[in-house]
DNA sequence: CCGTATCCATTCCGATACTG
DNA sequence: CAGTATCGGAATGGATACGG
């Protein structure tokens, strides 16, 4: 009866998205990977949940095509779980949480740790939305247009 | 002794943003805030949860800064929950999402909402992260720089 | 080292009834 | 319309023990 609420079928990708990643857990899993972390341990050790749990959601990821499940790179005999193209692309979502984070969630002059350019060390710079001609858009300037408004194509 | 475990305290901006909005009804709650719904019935409707949840996660949201409960704008004798700045600034986030679930979540051809420029009606460009001097990056090219990693400045 | 299995407390979610 | 109160079922999360 309680089942939760599913939004895959959903017209809106930001509820498919949110459907998928949309959870603590997989956010901060997302966040190590992209700092590098593959190994089952590394996670368990520097998120501190507990194993089932992490297995859960590794596998979720795994199914859902945002992390791949692979032997090790290197010789040693274990499986890693790296980024797929697809999970790569969550990149933007993560600078996004991770910058209104160190704007909103930190006081002044509370140390916290920094993205930044790899090859010089320099912080990256705030996310903008531009429009297709390249106007620099807030959140006022942009419209969600629904499927039904949208005009119609060829039958399909 | 479940009881689940928070980041507030973490000195990673993901982690702590992950900790007010990583769930799934406030992300979502966040994009009809940005669709412009702004009365609780709306909300509530628009969702399908039930009040008491969204009474709850409202509730959170406010006192976290990022809607603000005030009386409608209009002649209207009930109150209305508007984004403050701080929860506009997750603009970024939400758009993150949708381009992510736009691209990744939907079969060709399978309709989907779309965000538009409100002047020109085209659609945003995708999202990108650049390096302070400019040059775009990717996930590779950004690194994660520790507080402890940073160069201690004078004593504080 | 990498997971799975099990147990249990807590939290969450949905439905409904009820109040201002 | 906008919530609060309550309730039961479900899923989650944490700990631990166990098998590959």
């Amino acid at each position: 009866m309680a089942k939760r609420a599913s939004h895959d079928k959903a017209e809106c990708p930001v509820a498919r998205t949110v459907d998928i990643i949309g959870d603590e857990w997989s956010l901060l899993i997302l966040r190590d990977a992209f700092d590098g972390l593959r190994r089952f341990g590394e996670f368990q050790k520097n998120l501190g949940l507990a194993k089932n749990i992490l297995a859960t959601r590794l596998r979720h990821l795994v199914a859902h095509g945002i992390l791949e499940h692979a032997p090790a790179s290197d010789g040693s005999a274990f499986h890693e779980y790296v980024l797929t193209d697809k999970g790569r692309d969550l990149f933007h979502v993560l600078v996004g949480l991770r910058q209104w984070g160190e704007h909103h969630c930190f006081q002044p002059g509370e140390p916290h740790s920094v993205l930044v350019d790899a090859q010089k060390g320099q912080p990256v710079r705030p996310l903008e939305v531009h429009a297709h001609d390249g106007r620099r858009l807030d959140a006022t300037d942009a419209v969600v247009k629904k499927v039904s408004e949208q005009k119609p194509r060829a039958k399909r």
